[in-house]
DNA sequence: GTATGTTTGAAACGTATGTTTTGAACACAG
DNA sequence: CTGTGTTCAAAACATACGTTTCAAACATAC
């Protein structure tokens, strides 16, 4: 992020701003002061802040869906069973391994998710869902393969469930982790919350289907 | 909501908007026309918009909170055993029942939840932690009681995963209705979503911790 | 009926925002 | 060197916002 061309300078630190504040309470003036670079610098690159707030999750999800899609290749290739663990597990290993050098930059990434989806009218839920939905539905048919005995529009909103628990609990974490000192003493990282999250998905989403 | 008083004109629109669209992108003026009111009376009822976020969610949670403070009462007096379904049971049945005759009241409610806790350095959701959190503790010791066999740390998490799973699939109903109506051409309402999400949230949170 | 405290109405204020403009600085091909 | 397209910088623009002001309308008690 040193010195990098101002494209890249004004994704570095919106990426980080959106994140931290959201989209509304992020103006422009503080990404390109803090960036480094001209107010005029984003609608000359971009076009606009919406154009803005969509580059920023381009660079994240095209990455993340395309090694996603190429770890369902391998574990179709060497035949790994299809179970809620192995599937779940993927997901989590890559959501915290993309960017090694940086592990908060996993935090952000589920924040950012967490900020499109409470956004006004779901406009950039939509535009995720169209953009990233082939990968997601390719992961959800490995889940289906899974949990069989669950039926599909069931498990479709158990994935939505689980969405929401590894989203919601992790673009909160700041408050979470004050909390959780306060009550019990003890400090938790993002790779800590991920291991206690994967038990509870997998609890939840082979539960048994009531009558 | 006819010819109600400025003050809960005010708070009624305010509420819905807020759930709507967000904090930050609902203005005063937004809300003080839909309400057929004068633009400077929240800030002389309410002294400033912040100030009107919290009442409006003071007039939501402070009934419901009692509710169900009185409910654990009766549950402790009855015998009622602790098992995650009783206990779950209770907050969705007083969720959804708060106020039937707006059945998409309870869905504001969580809507407005969910933007409070995606809210800019969680100061909403400190402010829910302090006024509310006694009863909130109240729940999770009987949660507790329910499974005595996963540690407190590990479920004050699974709470937190459950209230994601929650909050955020129910803030979320409206495009994630469209996307169910077009992948399984069925409709679902928010009572058909809670009644998906007790057995997942029980399977969760009654998962075995892992070594 | 008058006086007093409360509520409303219309307008203005100050500020912050996203965007646009204009011209200089720069890179590089002819 | 010259010309052309790209990038940057500073300033201004238009707009929307939360808030404040102040007088009129209203309600209530004396």
């Amino acid at each position: 992020m040193a010195q990098a061309g101002t494209v890249d300078r004004i994704l570095d630190t919106a990426e980080v701003l959106f994140a931290q504040k959201g989209f509304a309470e992020t103006s422009l003036r503080a990404i390109t002061s803090k960036a480094g670079v001209n107010l005029a610098a984003v609608n000359y690159h971009f076009g606009s802040k919406e154009a803005l707030i969509q580059a920023v999750f381009e660079r994240f999800l095209t990455p993340f869906s395309a090694a996603l899609g190429a770890k369902l290749d391998e574990m179709e290739a060497t035949g790994t069973p299809d179970t809620p663990e192995n599937v779940l597990g993927i997901v989590f290993r890559l959501a915290l391994g993309t960017h090694p050098e940086d592990p908060q930059r996993a935090a952000i990434f589920f924040r950012l998710s967490g900020q499109a989806y409470s956004q006004p009218q779901g406009h950039l839920r939509d535009y995720l869902h169209t953009h990233y939905g082939a990968v997601f539905k390719r992961l959800q048919e490995h889940l289906q393969r899974a949990v069989p005995s669950v039926p599909p529009m069931e498990l479709f909103w158990r994935v939505q469930f689980s969405l929401g628990a590894v989203i919601f609990t992790l673009s909160g974490m700041q408050s979470l982790q004050a909390i959780s000192k306060a009550d019990f003493n003890l400090d938790v990282s993002t790779a800590d919350i991920t291991r206690r999250l994967l038990p509870f998905l997998v609890g939840g989403i082979q539960a048994d289907v009531p009558e």
